[in-house]
DNA sequence: GCACGATACTCTATGTTGGAGTATATCTAG
DNA sequence: CTAGATATACTCCAACATAGAGTATCGTGC
């Protein structure tokens, strides 16, 4: 019997608030989660019968005129173990970055090649903000689907703008900073590399300081 | 025959620099793409590997003693696929944090619970700038390895130590938000979330505006 | 000479992706 | 009214990946 993962728990959270069809659940986690809990719908249809068989969700199977769907819903034991979850270790927030991994390897690339690499966090950054609007405004205008959940989103919501915010502003400047390489010189380059190391010195400094 | 991944594109690029061993190998990706490309060991092992049956790396056998190891290095033909990789699609950036997922299904969460799921942001932060501050200090008095990759390490270096920064800032101010619900008040709370919609939604606009 | 850390791997169960494949139900435009 | 698009509801598979355990040998410091 394989032990729960924070994929399960997340389907869990959902079946917690109320009961869903695997449909409509692989589309809230893709709604809701989709920026730091990314995972594909097959996953989510799988994990569904894995908690069935954990005894931490139970599935009804009934018919819309010849298609079936299982509607899905916590059992006790489910809530249970969704509390001792909440009791647990976390594990560190996991990036992965193939553009990073590009500029990296950056000699073996050209400036434009690293451009399109660095471009990657942008787009990223875009969708995340596109939307974040939508959901603020549905917040502050009222619309939202859960009141009552502002609070908690609201953390959320502020680290993925500020996360964005950082690849939007990494992105921009470093894409300025590598078009001017064609024409720069490998010590310009390196004063520009020394001035960011020495800053984050200064800001570590300082933080241990104060 | 299975198409190259970043994993082995992160290993072919070690490899158009010199030969390695795969423990080195797996020591300079653990060391220096952990944060942004992190590989268990074993996997390492597997990939050496797959890159030789593909053709793109070829292994040497050696022995100290009785104990064998291999010695890899790249082929024409890695170099030709490491540059095509170059020119490819890039990947989004990918979040998988756990601690968030908590947060999002706070609700059957403690007050304690969310601060201990928030410092996990805070121990991440902690680590990153901790590795940071030894490389930077390694460029800036001229002890670096390759002090040539400079410009390039600026360019890693200074996403992730804002990473970093923004998952210190973002835990901080969310844990001192959540160490008040307790005495709290659901208007209040609601409040402080309606100040970060409402910042997003200026910062967008000045931005389309601007 | 021995303990311990570094080097050099292998193995396995399970999680996960991404894409293809297969239906049926419902909505929308003509 | 009907055809085509879209939504709903799944299954299947190869390959990537993790975590942890397991097994050796080599080199160094005491």
């Amino acid at each position: 019997m394989a032990a729960l993962t924070t994929t399960s728990y997340a389907i869990l959270g959902w079946l917690s608030v109320r009961p869903w069809t695997t449909y409509e659940l692989a589309q809230q986690l893709r709604r809701n989660l989709r920026f730091f809990w990314p995972r594909v719908e097959s996953r989510i249809y799988q994990e569904t019968k894995h908690l069935v068989t954990e005894g931490v969700a139970k599935g009804e199977r009934s018919y819309v005129g010849r298609r079936g769907h299982t509607i899905y819903s916590i059992t006790p034991k489910g809530r249970r173990a969704l509390a001792v979850w909440m009791r647990q270790q976390n594990d560190r927030p996991l990036l992965e970055f193939e553009g990073l991994v590009k500029v990296f390897f950056g000699a073996s690339a050209t400036p434009e090649q690293l451009l399109a690499a660095i471009q990657s966090a942008k787009v990223l950054a875009d969708e995340i903000q596109a939307a974040g609007v939508i959901v603020a405004r549905e917040y502050l205008e009222g619309r939202s689907a859960w009141p009552d959940r502002a609070p908690l989103s609201g953390l959320i919501f502020d680290f993925l703008w500020n996360h964005a915010e950082n690849l939007r502003r990494w992105a921009e400047s470093s894409q300025q900073e590598v078009a001017t390489w064609p024409t720069s010189s490998a010590d310009k380059k390196t004063e520009r590399a020394f001035q960011v190391f020495r800053t984050a010195i200064e800001q570590d400094e300082k933080r241990s300081r104060g």
